[in-house]
RNA sequence: GGGGGCGUAGCUCAGUUGGAUAGAGCAACGGUUUUCUAAACCGUAGGUCACAGGUUCGAGCCCUGUCGCCCCUGCCA
C-alpha cells in the first residue's frame, strides 16, 4: 500500500482490493461491504474499521468471528506489510489499526512541505468547476456585523475547495438595484450634493448612509416626496443619464469601501456581478419558464408552484409560491437569482454553484433549486449541483443578536478596529519589549485572526455567543492559542540555529518516546479533518483538529526537550516541530487566517 | 397552521453512515519554571445528553409524542 497523505483512504482501498481478490471473502461480505476506516480514539489505535458490526447484524453472524475472518485475510495478504501496521480485534467486533513507528516516521519524512500536501489534495475534486456566491455585499450602506460571517465563512470555504482542486470562481453578487436608490437620488438632487467630490470612499459611504436616513425622514414628513423618489427610480430604470451616473457613483463608492474591508479580512473576489447586471436578462427567464408551463400568473404576479413539496404547494392553507415577477411587473431577487444561475451555467460552465447566506433564506433557495432543476432539465441544459451553505446568528451575552450597548447595529469596521485594539493591549501587556511597529503588526494578525477564528470554530448552522475576552484568550480553542504555538516553534528554531536543509530529511529517522508518537499520530489525522470539513462545507472540523494538534504539541513541548545534546534526538524533534508548524500554518491559511513569526 | 434550527457540566462549545467508560475550554480547587516564549503544561471535581416512550446486541445521534427558545412563512434581499 501507498504511504499517501490520506493514509486512511489508501488503507481502505487496499482492504477493498484484498476482499476483491478473495472470492470466499467477497461472497461472505457481499459487494456492499464498506470498511469505512476512520479516526479512532488514540487509546485504541489510529484508525478503526466499524463496518463489521452492522454487516454481522444484517447477515445474522457473530461479529467477532466475522472480524476474525476478515483479519486473517488481511494478515495473510502480501499487500499489507506487517511491520508497518498492527491489527487488533476489540470489543464487540471493531478492528483497530495502529500504524507502527516505521510507517509513521516514513509518513512524516515524506510530507515535508505545503507542496507535497497540495500535490495530493489537488486531485480530490478533479478540477470541478464551481461558482461560489459570496459575500453578496450590499450597496449604499455601510457594512455591519451581519457581513462578517459571509466574508469569513465564505473565504474559508473557498480556500478549502481551492486547496483540494476545485476550479473556483468567486462571484460577489451585490444588491445594487434596490428601491432605496430612488430615495437617495431624490435627496442628492434636493441637497445639490455632488458625490463625485467625495474622496475617501468610507467617509462617502457614511455620508450616503446619513443621506438615506434623511431621505426616509423627509418622505415621512412630506409624502409627496415619495412620488418624487419613485419617479427618480423609474428614471434610473429607464436609463436616464443623470440618474445612471448618480447610481454608478454610489455603487462605486460602496464597492471601494467594501474592497477596503475585503483587504483587511483577506477576502478575494473574481467577479462583482450584481443584480443590476441581470436587469436585462430577466425577460428570458419569464419567457422560458412560462413557455415550459413551469411559471404561471397568480394574483397578478408570475409565480412557480412546487406542489410536490407540501409547504410550497398551492393547496396549502397559506400558499407559498415562488414569486418570480411582482404584480407591478418589476423583477425581484427570485428573478435575478434565476437569471444568475443561467448565466453561471452559460458563461462559467458551472458544474456546481454554492450560495452563502444566513439561515433565514432557506425557503428561498429551496424554491430556487426546485425551479432551476425543473427548468434546466426540461430545457435540456445541464443541471449544476446547487448547494446552500447557511449559518446562524451572532449573539450577545444576553443571547440576543449582538448589538451596541445603545441597541444599534455594530459596524463591521468598528468591530475590526476593536479587535485590533484589544489585541494590541494584550500584546503590549504580555510582551512590552517589542518594537512599536512589531506590536502593531502582531495586534493586527492576532485581532483579526481571533475575530475570524471565533466565527469559524463553532458549527456554522448554530448561533454563537460573541465574547471578546474568550476569543482573544490564549487558552482554549482560539486563534491566539494556535498562533502562539507557531511563534514558540520559531523560537526553538532560532535557538537551535536550524538550517533550512535539516528538515528535508532524506535519511530516515524513527520517532520514539510516547510524546513524540502521540504528536506524530496527530499529524496523520490532518487530511481526515480536512476531508470532513469539506464533506459538508463546515470549517469548524478543521478548527477543532488544529486546536487538538496545538494542544498535543504543547504537551510534547512541556515534556520533551527539543534542543538536546544527542543530535539524533534533536534532529527528529526538530522535524516534529517543523511538521507541527507546517500543518498549523497550512490549516490556518486554508481558513484565511494570517500567522506571525513571533508574539 | 406549516417549515427550519436548537435544547449536552455553573458558562461557552465539540461529539464524523448508530459503536467501546459522553469530550474540550473557561470558571473552581490543587500542582509544575536555575530548562527551547508559564500567553504553557499536569491533576481534581463537575452529566438523568429538555422530558416520556419506541426501534436494537448497542441511542446524545434514528422513530413517535410532549415541553421550551430562536428564525422563516406572497410580491425586501
Amino acid at each position: 500500500m501507498e504511504v499517501s497523505l490520506l493514509i486512511a483512504r489508501s488503507l481502505e482501498q487496499t482492504i477493498d482490493q484484498i476482499i476483491r481478490d478473495n472470492q470466499e471473502l467477497q461472497k461472505l461480505l457481499g459487494n456492499s461491504f464498506d470498511p469505512i476506516i476512520r479516526a479512532a480514539d488514540p487509546k485504541f489505535g489510529d484508525f478503526q474499521i466499524n463496518g463489521i458490526l452492522p454487516l454481522a447484524k444484517q447477515l445474522g453472524l457473530n461479529p467477532r468471528a466475522l472480524a476474525m475472518t476478515l483479519l486473517e485475510a488481511i494478515e495473510s495478504s502480501q499487500q499489507i506489510h506487517k511491520h508497518y501496521l498492527t491489527f487488533e480485534i476489540a470489543g464487540p467486533g471493531f478492528i483497530n489499526i495502529r500504524l507502527n513507528k516505521s510507517l509513521l516516521s516514513e509518513w512524516i519524512r515524506i510530507h515535508h512541505s505545503e507542496n507535497v500536501f497540495k500535490n495530493e489534495t489537488k486531485h480530490w475534486f478533479k478540477t470541478q468547476k464551481t461558482v461560489i456566491d459570496f459575500p453578496s455585499a450590499n450597496t449604499a450602506k455601510q457594512a455591519h456585523i451581519g457581513h462578517l460571517r459571509p466574508m469569513v465563512i465564505g473565504e474559508a470555504i473557498a480556500r478549502m475547495l481551492e486547496f483540494c482542486g476545485t476550479k473556483l470562481i468567486r462571484d460577489n453578487h451585490i444588491g445594487d438595484w434596490g428601491t432605496n436608490f430612488g430615495t437617495l437620488i431624490m435627496v442628492l438632487k434636493r441637497n445639490k450634493i455632488d458625490i463625485s467630490k467625495f474622496e475617501d470612499p468610507e467617509k462617502a459611504l457614511i455620508q450616503i448612509d446619513r443621506l438615506y436616513k434623511e431621505g426616509s425622514h423627509l418622505e415621512k414628513m412630506d409624502p409627496s416626496l415619495r412620488d418624487t423618489s419613485r419617479n427618480e427610480l423609474l428614471l434610473l430604470q429607464k436609463g436616464d443619464p443623470t440618474n445612471i451616473q448618480l447610481w454608478q457613483s454610489i455603487v462605486q463608492i460602496s464597492n471601494q469601501a467594501f474592497d477596503h474591508l475585503f483587504e483587511q479580512l483577506g477576502v478575494r473576489t473574481d467577479y462583482t456581478l450584481g443584480e443590476s447586471f441581470y436587469r436585462d436578462k430577466v425577460d428570458r427567464i419569464y419567457q422560458e419558464l412560462s413557455e415550459l408551463g413551469i411559471a404561471e400568473e397568480s394574483e397578478g404576479a408570475l409565480v412557480v408552484w412546487h406542489d410536490e413539496v407540501k409547504k410550497f404547494s398551492r393547496d396549502n392553507k397559506q400558499p407559498f409560491p415562488f414569486n418570480i415577477r411582482k404584480k407591478d411587473g418589476a423583477s425581484n431577487y427570485a428573478s435575478t437569482d434565476l437569471a444568475t444561475v443561467l448565466y453561471r451555467l452559460e458563461h462559467f460552465d458551472a458544474e456546481s454553484v454554492i450560495y452563502l447566506t444566513d439561515s433565514r433564506q432557506q425557503d428561498h433557495f429551496q424554491q430556487l433549486f426546485l425551479t432551476t432543476n425543473k427548468w434546466f432539465s426540461q430545457k435540456g441544459y445541464s443541471v449544476p449541483e446547487l448547494k446552500h451553505v447557511w449559518w446562524g446568528t451572532i449573539l450577545g451575552s444576553d443571547n440576543k443578536p449582538f448589538k451596541t450597548k445603545s441597541g444599534e447595529t455594530i459596524k463591521l469596521q468598528a468591530l475590526i478596529d476593536e479587535a485590533v485594539e484589544r489585541a494590541y493591549s494584550v500584546v503590549s501587556q504580555k510582551n512590552p519589549n517589542l518594537e512599536e511597529e512589531e506590536k502593531q503588526k502582531i495586534a493586527h494578525a492576532v485581532g483579526i485572526g481571533a475575530l475570524k477564528y471565533a466565527d469559524l470554530s463553532s458549527n456554522r448552522t448554530q448561533d454563537y455567543v460573541f465574547d471578546w475576552d474568550r476569543m482573544l484568550s490564549f487558552e482554549g480553542n482560539t486563534a491566539p492559542y494556535l498562533l502562539y504555538v507557531i511563534a514558540r516553534i520559531n523560537s526553538i528554531f532560532k535557538k537551535a540555529n536550524r538550517q533550512e536543509q535539516s528538515i528535508h530529511t532524506d535519511t530516515s529517522f524513527s520517532i520514539e518516546t510516547e510524546y513524540e508518537q502521540t504528536l506524530a499520530r496527530k499529524f496523520i489525522q490532518f487530511p481526515i479533518a480536512l476531508e470532513q470539513a469539506l464533506s459538508d462545507l463546515r470549517p469548524h472540523f478543521l478548527c477543532t483538529y488544529l486546536f487538538e494538534l496545538a494542544g498535543t504539541f504543547n504537551s510534547f513541548y512541556n515534556h520533551e526537550k527539543v534542543i538536546h545534546e544527542d543530535m539524533e534526538i534533536q534532529t527528529r524533534r526538530i522535524i516534529l516541530c517543523h511538521r507541527t508548524q507546517l500543518i498549523l500554518e497550512l490549516g490556518l491559511t486554508i481558513l484565511g487566517i494570517d500567522t506571525v513569526e513571533h508574539m
